[in-house]
DNA sequence: TGTTCATGG
DNA sequence: TATCCATGAACA
């Protein structure tokens, strides 16, 4: 992996001192609200563990294995469900042991196995707490944010890792409790909706891919799921959509196949029950002559084949020109001014111009939004980078300032620089009353 | 140290 | 016909 040309040496440099710029910055931390959440934390599990141990399966566990248990142990714990109690085992590791992921055990349906999903959950949730608190001077912890480390010319974070703190489980997302911004601050996040998918339209120049991320009107998770479930799209429920985009539209662009897919899908729609105006979901395929997995997986391979070979046809022959280019030369260029080389697998070499280049994107907005803090003299903050997103510290009064020059820069000037943007971007924005954590953001207007 | 599981994008 | 990229912790 190297740098090609001047724009990549540039984003290097100027990412580079941004960056360390944010780290001197740091992140405000309620050390007092950390203390009380560990204390917390540790209540409850300890409340876990006491449900745990007292069960007979667990009591006749040990004595037949002569070990104290230990919820803790993935392979103490597969042993008891997928051993011991001999559930079915569902999942295996790459080391062919029974799997004792949080599905396995969910599968089980026995009453601890929710028990030790939510130790794990609370343990996880205090080690974040503990590793920032850790590493929390004088109220402020100075997280590291690297250029160097991913093969995508991505970013990472560790220090502790600012990039993985839990947000959508509720639990876990006690953790942003105590991120808070400066005295009299508001924290606001920024965040690039869809970019990967704008970025594979510009990439592929896909007419049907760069119709989907420009017109608001069509949406292509509803549209792929119409087609899967055989719905009018109008029908289409929000989480049976979610699954669909998740199972089958982003592991196709990931590239995955119809079987996997099809086995995903198929476990989850038996998992939530859907139902279609009123009609439930796998009653309504059986309407359609799909009543079991093979005739779904035959109906989602020809989905797949209809995927590539019409609907994103030009997608797909970008896909095997840039391999075929790979192949040839040994390297790909992305248009943010690297070169990748080096041993690629297919699924990388088709993924990584997009992944960096989405990134690229954030870098530049966030890099040229220093800029204009240090110009205008403002006295807000960059604090931290997600990929796609980007935390500000506000100074009070300067909020509206602040996201008029986060959307000029990142959904109009970057594309006066970079010409091969040739779909909108849209930038969303969330935000906190003053003095409030992170995990009470709210959408901004 | 390798494996497994967790989180984020 | 391998779902892309990371970091961190615990266990064995």
């Amino acid at each position: 992996m190297r740098i090609i040309d001047l724009r990549g040496y540039d984003l290097l440099h100027h990412g580079s001192l941004l960056l360390g710029r944010m780290e001197m910055n740091g992140i405000h931390i309620d050390v007092e609200r950390g203390k009380r959440e560990l204390a917390a934390m540790q209540e409850e599990m300890d409340e876990c563990i006491n449900i745990i141990m007292k069960h007979p399966d667990v009591k006749e566990w040990q004595h037949k294995r002569r070990k104290h248990f230990n919820p803790n142990s993935s392979d103490q714990v597969g042993d008891l469900f997928f051993r011991f109690l001999d559930f079915e085992m569902t999942k295996q590791t790459e080391t062919g042991k029974p799997s004792a992921d949080a599905d396995s055990l969910l599968q089980t349906h026995h009453p601890i196995a929710k028990l030790i999903l939510k130790l794990r959950q609370l343990k996880q949730a205090q080690d974040d707490i503990k590793d920032i608190l850790s590493q929390t001077v004088g109220g402020y912890v100075h997280p590291s944010f690297h250029l160097h480390n991913v093969s995508t010319f991505r970013s990472s974070s560790s220090n502790p890792n600012m990039q993985n703190i839990p947000v959508r489980d509720s639990e876990m997302a006690r953790v942003r409790h105590i991120i808070i911004p400066r005295p009299g601050n508001q924290l606001l996040e920024f965040d690039f909706k869809g970019i990967e998918v704008a970025v594979a339209a510009c990439y592929t120049g896909d007419q049907n891919l760069i119709r989907y991320v420009t017109d608001p009107k069509t949406d292509m998770h509803r549209d792929v799921a119409s087609q899967i479930f055989m719905i009018p799209p109008d029908d289409v429920p929000k989480p049976l959509r979610s699954m669909v985009k998740g199972g089958f539209t982003f592991a196709q662009f990931y590239g995955s196949w119809w079987k996997p897919c099809a086995e995903y899908m198929w476990k989850d729609i038996h998992e939530n029950g859907y139902s279609i105006s009123g009609i439930p979901l796998l009653s309504h395929l059986k309407q359609n002559g799909i009543g079991d997995f093979e005739s779904f997986a035959e109906h989602v391979r020809s989905v797949e084949a209809d995927f590539w070979g019409n609907r994103f046809c030009e997608y797909a022959r970008w896909k095997e020109r840039i391999y075929a280019e790979y192949v040839k030369n040994g390297y790909i260029d992305t248009f943010t001014g690297f070169r990748l080389q080096g041993y690629m697998r297919k699924n990388a070499v088709t993924n990584y111009p997009i992944q960096g280049s989405a990134f690229h994107i954030l870098l530049w907005t966030l890099i040229h939004l220093q800029k204009a803090f240090d110009e205008l003299k403002m006295k807000s903050k960059i604090i931290a980078e997600i990929h796609d997103s980007g935390l500000i510290d506000v100074f009070p009064g300067e909020l509206e300032r602040v996201v008029y020059i986060i959307q000029k820069l990142g959904t109009e000037y970057v594309r006066k620089v970079w010409k091969w943007i040739i779909v909108p971007l849209r930038i969303e924005f969330e935000v906190t009353e003053p003095n409030r954590p992170w995990s009470e953001k709210k959408p901004h207007r």
